[in-house]
DNA sequence: GTCTATAAAACGATAGAC
DNA sequence: GTCTATCGTTTTATAGAC
């Protein structure tokens, strides 16, 4: 029972059409920018419905909106990341992914948090915590990946850490410039950051000076 | 060499005071949700005089602030980066100085594009080409000194798009967590990534399977 | 030219009818 | 318990007074 009322199942789910087309919007065009009004016309739900699930408003729904993205964002990265697999062919892969769906969707989309994030970071505190354990959520998929794969604990964080990274800022720059071309570049370096990682090569010492490389792995 | 009218150049510039406040606001709370009430509170100028000065409103004082905020972080970058310093350490100091600035303002303020071109990339189409030209003279001061510095033109822009993306992806999770470790981790990187760069390390190539290669830079 | 007052529309949120 | 009509505020933009 509760809000969700997962017991009977019998409408087609108000609630979860809300919360889908927050986050679809919310994450295109902004929080700020972006209407409950919108939202309501996306989902096909009448106006009062959003206070009925969500007495918080608005705030309440981008909470969910970002717990709900980053749920699903975390599902495709366990997806692109079987626990058998090549974590560095697996990394360039997810690159690949990103940008074939920021072509298809003309540079709209790309990630489910990031857009909102930064808008609510300094304003909406239950909104920030939401992002950020979406965020971190992603970043234990990498590291139990990449502990798998043989990295110890604290490199294998530091390079999640990267990746996401380089990702996150790919799609800030593929979005602005409309191209796929930095999400490819930033995945070869991706894949590159984690074979070195795994290689042994990926450490924090000073890099400047004499460095005795140590080639890469396989 | 004023903004536009730079032919009197009589008042204690109530249009430099409008851009300045907007930049600040617009990347701190992000566009939408700014009003331009706030922005003209701020910059403790009267109702009129932004339509006076912009006369495309709201959009064109939105991308006159993320030129202005380019121009300003691209002046950052160059002294950041002196023709004639070490890249590899100058990448190293402008990670540490941006977890700097992250933390004096509270995790409130990083990049004066970023916020604001996620949310109009797909909604505006002046601004989002003021962000992609703020964003593309970032790159081509980092281009310019990578190549300075020893690097072929192609690996050059590779490194700098592999550095930008790591910074502004650094800045997302940094801001959303409240925390300046990811910003550190991803200067460690970034260091690496340039010296791997001038060292030859840095290719487009597959990085599984076996691959000899062997080019030099400079 | 510089600024104040007003206008029309959209916002989030609430109350109350069904 | 589900949804429609309305409230008060705030938004951007425009006239028009100084």
């Amino acid at each position: 029972m509760s809000t969700t009322s997962s017991a009977t199942e019998k409408q087609p789910d108000t609630r979860v059409r809300l919360v889908e087309s927050a986050a679809e919007l919310f994450s295109r065009q902004g929080f700020g920018a972006t209407g409950i009004k919108a939202v309501l016309a996306a989902a096909s739900a009448p106006y009062g419905s959003l206070y009925h699930f969500f007495p918080g408003g608005k705030q309440e729904l981008g909470a969910a909106a970002l717990t709900y993205g980053g749920d699903r964002y975390r599902e495709l990265l366990e997806s692109v990341y079987p626990p058998a697999a090549d974590v560095v062919e697996a990394t360039a892969d997810s690159f690949v992914q990103a940008a074939g769906l920021l072509e298809e969707t003309d540079y709209g989309y790309a990630c489910p948090i990031a857009t909102i994030a930064l808008e609510v970071a300094n304003n909406d505190e239950l909104m920030r915590t939401a992002a950020a354990d979406a965020f971190e959520s992603w970043l234990e998929v990498l590291e139990q990946r990449f502990t798998t794969a043989g990295m110890t604990a604290k490199r294998a964080r530091d390079v999640a850490v990267e990746i996401f990274c380089l990702i996150e800022g790919a799609v800030l720059l593929s979005r602005t410039t409309r191209s796929s071309v930095p999400m490819h570049t930033a995945g070869r370096a991706a894949a590159k950051a984690v074979a070195a990682g795994l290689a042994g090569d990926q450490n924090n010492a000073p890099v400047r000076g004499k460095s005795a490389r140590k080639k890469r792995g396989s």
